[in-house]
DNA sequence: ATTGGGGTTGAAGTGCGCTTGAAGTCAAGA
DNA sequence: TCTTGACTTCAAGCGCACTTCAACCCCAAT
């Protein structure tokens, strides 16, 4: 092995690019162990920056820290993550794919937004009115698209 | 025109699916004007729902709660809604693109994860270790779909 | 007269992931 | 010896968009 942990907060933050706050914060939820002491200041040794990057990429993929914590105690309990990474992604995937599918909602009503030259709500369509056919305010994202790029309402006389 | 203002709260909050409370939230923050009041409570008129509506959408589309105010003020302001709805969703296009982009790499991570049998961190390469050639953890993500679907890291003895 | 079901207020709480601040400790270098 | 600089703790603050609470008011029906 490779000696005693001998990485102090301040190095171990620089080296894995997260502040020390963080790192204290993790140790105080208990997504990392409590490291060994010299003098009362932490000390680590490599594996924590593993531990951070796994952290870190977990987080990036839309997990919870509370998520990533049931995760770690699959890693560390018997039966290895497997099991864990399975059951979190089947749960996770419908969350994203949902999130993937409002944001290119979003995406297609900013780019109609952005040429949009129409002087109040009410005359267009990016903001439908009450007695629209859509009146749900998600599905009004969609609209857009159906239409091509004009947004202006044709001015229905009631 | 109709009469007047009789829509208590409660009635808004029904039709157009906002909680009251956060009505008068909204209110309290400029987002909508001072209602009458009738017996101290307040009273709207129908105009109401289309400003909820627009606040619904725009939300949904993205902006906070003070980017609409912002929009709000432009198309209550002389010019008309075309040139703050211009600039910004200028600003918020490449957010909303950022935004896109990370959550597609999220769903190509998580399609790998709920597949993985890999028992430690250490050997899949859904968490990549200092030392490999992407450490930085929104990389991580998208290393995946250049793989294909397998995530066994080859044991590379070192 | 009383009950019920709305409404009103301001303050505080929620969830998440930290950051910031104050006040103190510790070891090394000038 | 004194100063620096990095570390320590615990508590509080932040940003966002609300929600919840306690205590109150008001009107209509029974």
């Amino acid at each position: 092995m490779d000696g005693f942990p001998e990485l102090t907060i301040g190095e171990v933050s620089h080296r894995a690019g997260i502040a020390a706050s963080a790192i204290r914060y993790y140790e105080s939820i208990g997504l990392l162990p409590e490291p060994d002491r010299l003098g009362g200041q932490r000390r680590y040794d490599e594996k924590v920056l593993g531990r951070l990057a796994f952290i870190a990429v977990a987080r990036n993929a839309g997990f919870k820290l509370r998520e990533i914590g049931e995760l770690i105690e699959g890693v560390d309990g018997g039966d290895g993550m497997a099991g864990s990474m399975r059951s979190l992604s089947e749960r996770k995937l419908p969350e994203v794919e949902a999130v993937l599918e409002r944001t290119q909602a979003m995406k297609g009503w900013l780019e109609v937004a952005r040429e949009c030259g129409c002087l109040t709500p009410a005359e267009c369509t990016l903001f439908p009115e009450p007695g629209d056919q859509a009146v749900d305010p998600a599905e009004a994202l969609k609209i857009v698209h159906v239409d091509g790029k004009d947004c202006r309402r044709v001015p229905a006389r009631d």
